[in-house]
RNA sequence: GGGCCGUUAGCUCAGUUGGCAGAGCACUUGCAUGACGCGCAAGGGGUCGGGGGUUCAAAUCCCUCACGGCCCACCA
C-alpha cells in the first residue's frame, strides 16, 4: 500500500484522473447487458458554435451525478455525448470567424482559401461544398474545446459514444426518418404563409418566435364605402401594407359595423374594393374596432385569409423589400403610380413614404399616435419576420390536427418530469399550437432533404412526384448525389432532376438524439438494449422545441415515449439574480472558475443546486465545495493512518462499542435516504445528506473515537473502531463520489 | 389576458405526511490537542413578503394582495 502523504491537496487531481479513466476505460458501456440492466441517457448535445459559460457545466454536472449513482448501483449507463454543430449558428460563426458567404450559385472550388483576414463588410462569396468543409473545419475545433472542458469537469460519458448532428449517422437517421413520415403521411410540403427572417432569408417555425417590445404608431385613415355613406376608419401600425389590404373585419356583435358586414370598400391612394367582413377575433377595443386584413401583416392576418377564404395580395419580397409590381387588384393609373412609390423599398422605407403619400392626399387622420407592442421576431434574429408565402416542408405535430395534439398532450402527462411542475409548460405549449411543425430551411450547412423532383419536358418541377432514394444509400446529398435511373448531366435539364434545394433545420435532426445515439438506422442490438431511454436531461427553455419535437417524433415511429423520465435543471443566475447573458457582459468562463476553484467544488456548488431551480452563480458556494473536498482527504487520512493495512473486509473484525454502532446506524440512514433521492432524481437532497451525516462524523464521532482508535481503550474496542472507520469511509466515500468524482477517487 | 416558480438570519439557501424556526458564509469570542487553522469550540442575529381563514397547533393547508422571475396567448 501506498505511503500516506504527509499533506494531502487537490491539486491536479482532475489532470490525474481523468488521464486514468480514460486509460482504464472507466466509463465504457458495456454493450452485452440486457436492457433492463442498462441505464440510457439522452445527454442534451451542446451548441458547439455558442460560448461555453456557467450555464454548460451546471447542468452537465447535475446529470452526471445521476450517472454516476446509476453506475453505482450496478447499471451498464450509456452515457453518450453529442455536439449540435449544424444549422444558423454554426453558418453565422464560420461567415465571421472566416470573413465569407456562402453562394449556391458557385461551383465547389478545391483551391479556395478564405481571406488571411477576416473583414465583416466584405465577406468572400464561396460555394455550398467549401462552405460546409469549413463549417465541419471550424466545428471539429470547438468540439475540441468542449470535450476538454467536459473531461476537466469529471462527466462520466463514454467519449467512444460521442455524435454530432451533422456527422454521417445523424444525417442517415434524419433523412430515414424524414422518409418513413413521408410515407406514413407525417411529412408533406405545402405551398402556405410562413414565418420568414428576412435577415438570414429563411422560413423560421414557430417554436423559435419571441416577442419584443417594440416601438410603433397607429396610423388612422379612411375607407369609402361604395354605397356613398361616412368612411370607415382604421388604425394599422403597419401602413405600408395598405396595398396588400385585402378585406376590413370588426367582431360580429360590434354594432358600429354590424350594418357593413356584407358590403365593400374603396382603398385609400390604391382604389382597390375590399370587403367588410365579420370575425370573432376581431376585438371592439383595438383601434377603431375594426381591422385591415392584408397578406400578411401578422399570424393573425393568417388566420383570417384562411377562415375568410380571402385571395393573396402579395407585396413582400423575401429579401424584405416590397415587389417591384404592384398586386394585379390594383389596376387604376393612380394606384399603380402610388405603388411605384413604395417598389423595392424596405418595409420601414415603405411605411414612410406612404405616411407621405396619405399625407399628401389628405388621407391620414391626425398623427401617427405612438404605441409600444409586442412583435415577433426570429429568436436569432435582429428585425420583425414577415410573413411570405412559400413552398416549405411541414411535420405534422397536432398543431391543426385535433387528435394528435390529445395523443401529445397524453405523451405529456406519462412522462415523469423532475421537478413535476415543468410539465405545465409543456401543456401551454402544446395546447397553444397554432400549426405543423416547419422543418425547411433555405440555409446551407445542415441535413439536405433526400429527395429530388423529376423535371418535365416544359422545364417545370413536379413537387408532387419527388424520386425518394432508398434507405440503403442514406445519406444523400440532392445536390450532388444523383437519383436513381439518372444521370449527372440530367441535372436542371427538361427531361431530367433537380435536387430539393433545403436543408432540415436542426431541431429536425436533435429531434432524432435517441434514435442517432441508440443506433436506430444501423445497429439493431444496441437499440434494443437502450431504447426507449430511461433519462432526457435538458434545460426549460427548449421544452417547447427539443422535448416537444423528439416525442412527436417517437410518437409517430414508435408509437411511445423516446424516454421514460425528464429532468429540467434551472437558470444560472449572476451574483444580482439577473441571468447571465453574452449581451450584458456578466458571463463568467468556466475554465477561470475551474482554475479557481477546482472541479470538485464547482461540482458541489451544481449539484447544491435543487432540480429545476434558478441558481445564483456563487462563489461561496464552491468555497464551501472546496473545503468539503479538503476535509475530506483529511478525515480519510486519519482513517486509514489507522488502517496500516489497508481497508478491512467485512467480518475482519467485531463491532461491539455503541459509539460505533449508532454511528453506522445514523450511516445506514443516511445511504437508504440518499438512494431514495436519487431514484427520484434528487441529487441535490441526497448531497445536503450526505454533507450533512459527513461533518457530524467528523467533529462528534471522530473525536470521540479517536484514543479508541488509538488503542488507549484496549485491543478489542479499537478492533471495533477500526472496522467502523473501515466501513463509513468506504461508505462515505459511495455518497460522495457522484458528487465528488476527484477526490473520491484519490481517497 | 391565462398559467408556473419564488419571497425564511446581512448573504446563499434547506425546512417532503401541520408539532419547540435551521445550515453554510459573514460577524463576535476562545483554542496550536497526535486527520485537518481551508481546522475546532462557543455566541449574537429572523413579525418565515402583507392581510384574512381553517386548526389545540401554520413557514407548512385554503383565500387574497404585493413584489421578483419565467412560460403561454389571435400583439390590427
Amino acid at each position: 500500500m501506498a505511503a500516506l502523504p504527509d499533506k494531502p491537496t487537490l491539486d491536479g487531481l482532475e489532470q490525474r484522473w481523468s488521464t486514468q479513466w480514460e486509460a482504464d476505460q472507466t466509463y465504457a458501456f458495456d454493450r452485452t447487458r440486457p436492457r433492463d440492466e442498462v441505464f440510457s441517457i439522452d445527454t442534451p448535445p451542446p451548441t458547439i458554435s455558442g460560448s461555453l459559460h456557467m450555464g454548460s457545466v451546471f447542468g452537465y454536472v447535475q446529470t452526471d451525478a445521476l450517472a454516476r449513482f446509476q453506475r453505482m448501483r450496478g447499471k451498464a449507463v450509456f452515457y453518450p455525448m453529442g455536439w449540435d454543430d449544424n444549422g444558423l449558428p454554426t453558418e453565422r460563426r464560420v461567415e465571421n470567424h472566416f470573413g465569407v458567404r456562402c453562394d449556391p450559385s458557385l461551383a465547389h472550388d478545391p483551391d479556395f482559401v478564405p481571406p488571411a483576414k477576416a473583414d465583416p463588410k466584405r465577406k468572400v462569396p464561396c460555394s455550398r461544398p467549401n462552405f460546409v468543409e469549413l463549417c465541419l473545419a471550424l466545428t471539429v475545433e470547438d468540439e475540441k474545446v468542449f470535450e476538454a472542458l467536459w473531461r476537466r469537469v469529471g462527466l462520466s460519458v463514454d467519449w467512444s459514444l460521442t455524435y454530432a448532428t451533422i456527422g454521417p449517422r445523424a444525417q442517415r437517421t434524419s433523412q430515414q426518418a424524414f422518409l418513413r413520415d413521408l410515407a406514413r403521411g407525417d411529412a408533406y410540403a405545402a405551398e402556405a404563409p410562413t414565418l420568414w427572417d428576412v435577415t438570414d432569408q429563411t422560413a423560421v417555425a414557430q417554436a423559435e418566435l419571441e416577442d419584443r417590445e417594440q416601438a410603433g404608431a397607429y396610423h388612422r385613415y379612411g375607407f369609402e364605402r361604395s354605397d356613398g355613406g361616412a368612411k370607415v376608419f382604421i388604425e394599422t401600425t403597419r401602413p405600408e401594407l395598405l396595398p396588400a389590404c385585402v378585406a376590413l373585419v370588426a367582431h360580429p356583435d360590434d354594432d358600429r359595423y354590424r350594418p357593413l358586414f356584407g358590403s365593400t370598400v374603396v382603398s385609400p391612394l390604391f382604389g382597390v374594393d375590399v370587403p367588410v367582413l365579420a370575425h370573432e377575433l376581431a376585438a371592439p377595443d383595438k383601434g377603431s374596432g375594426i381591422a385591415m386584413i392584408c397578406t400578411f401583416g401578422d399570424t393573425t392576418d393568417v388566420i383570417w385569409w384562411r377562415e375568410l377564404q380571402l385571395p393573396i395580395r402579395n407585396v413582400l419580397e423575401r429579401n424584405g423589400r416590397l415587389r417591384a409590381s404592384p398586386p394585379a387588384a390594383i389596376t387604376s393609373e393612380a394606384g399603380r403610380a402610388a405603388y411605384a412609390e413604395l417598389a423595392g423599398k424596405t418595409t420601414k422605407a415603405a411605411r414612410v413614404r406612404i405616411v407621405e403619400l396619405l399625407v399628401e392626399a389628405g388621407e391620414l387622420v391626425g398623427e401617427p399616435k405612438p404605441i409600444t407592442h409586442p412583435v415577433k421576431f426570429y429568436e436569432r434574429g435582429d428585425r420583425p419576420l414577415e410573413i411570405v408565402t412559400s413552398r416549405q416542408w411541414y411535420i405534422r405535430n397536432g398543431g391543426r390536427d385535433h387528435d394528435l395534439r390529445q395523443a401529445m398532450l397524453q405523451r405529456g402527462k406519462e412522462l415523469h418530469w423532475h421537478p413535476p411542475f415543468m410539465h405545465q409548460r409543456y401543456e401551454s405549449w402544446v395546447e397553444g399550437l397554432n400549426g405543423d411543425w416547419l422543418i425547411s430551411r433555405q440555409r446551407f450547412f445542415g441535413v439536405p432533404f433526400p429527395l429530388w423532383y423529376p423535371i418535365d419536358d416544359a422545364g417545370s418541377l413536379r413537387y408532387d412526384d419527388p424520386i425518394l432514394p432508398g434507405e440503403a444509400s442514406l445519406p444523400v446529398d440532392p445536390s450532388s448525389d444523383v437519383p436513381p435511373g439518372f444521370t449527372a448531366d440530367q441535372r436542371g435539364r427538361p427531361g431530367g432532376f433537380a435536387g430539393d434545394p433545403d436543408i432540415m433545420d436542426t431541431w429536425a435532426t436533435s429531434s432524432l438524439t435517441p434514435q442517432i445515439t441508440t443506433g436506430w438506422v444501423d445497429d439493431p442490438d444496441l437499440f434494443a438494449r437502450t431504447f426507449p431511454m430511461d433519462l432526457r436531461p435538458q434545460g426549460p427553455e427548449i421544452i417547447r422545441t427539443w422535448l416537444f419535437a423528439t416525442a412527436v417524433r417517437s410518437h409517430a415511429e414508435f408509437d411511445q415515449l423516446p424516454w421514460s423520465d425528464a429532468s429540467l435543471n434551472g437558470w444560472i443566475l449572476d451574483p444580482d439574480r439577473k441571468k447571465m447573458s453574452k449581451s450584458k457582459g456578466n458571463v463568467v468562463t468556466p475554465a477561470a472558475v475551474l482554475d479557481e476553484h477546482g472541479s470538485d467544488a464547482v461540482r458541489y456548488w451544481a449539484a447544491s443546486a435543487r432540480p429545476g431551480t434558478d441558481t445564483a452563480l456563487d462563489v461561496n458556494q464552491m468555497k464551501v465545495g472546496r473545503r468539503l473536498a479538503i476535509k475530506l482527504l483529511n478525515a480519510s487520512r486519519f482513517v486509514l493512518s489507522r488502517l496500516p493495512d489497508g481497508p478491512l473486509a467485512a467480518g475482519d473484525a467485531a463491532i461491539t462499542a455503541p459509539l460505533d454502532r449508532a454511528m453506522l446506524a445514523q450511516l445506514a440512514a443516511v445511504v437508504a435516504d440518499a438512494t431514495t433521492a436519487f431514484e427520484g432524481f434528487d441529487y441535490a437532497r441526497a448531497l445536503e445528506h450526505t454533507e450533512r451525516f459527513f461533518w457530524r462524523f467528523c467533529d462528534d464521532y471522530l473525536e470521540l473515537v479517536k484514543a479508541r482508535a488509538y488503542g488507549e481503550a484496549g485491543d478489542a474496542g479499537a478492533d471495533s473502531a477500526h472496522m467502523a472507520l473501515s466501513l463509513a469511509l468506504d461508505t462515505v466515500l459511495g455518497l460522495f463520489a457522484p458528487f465528488l468524482p476527484f477526490v473520491s477517487e484519490e481517497v
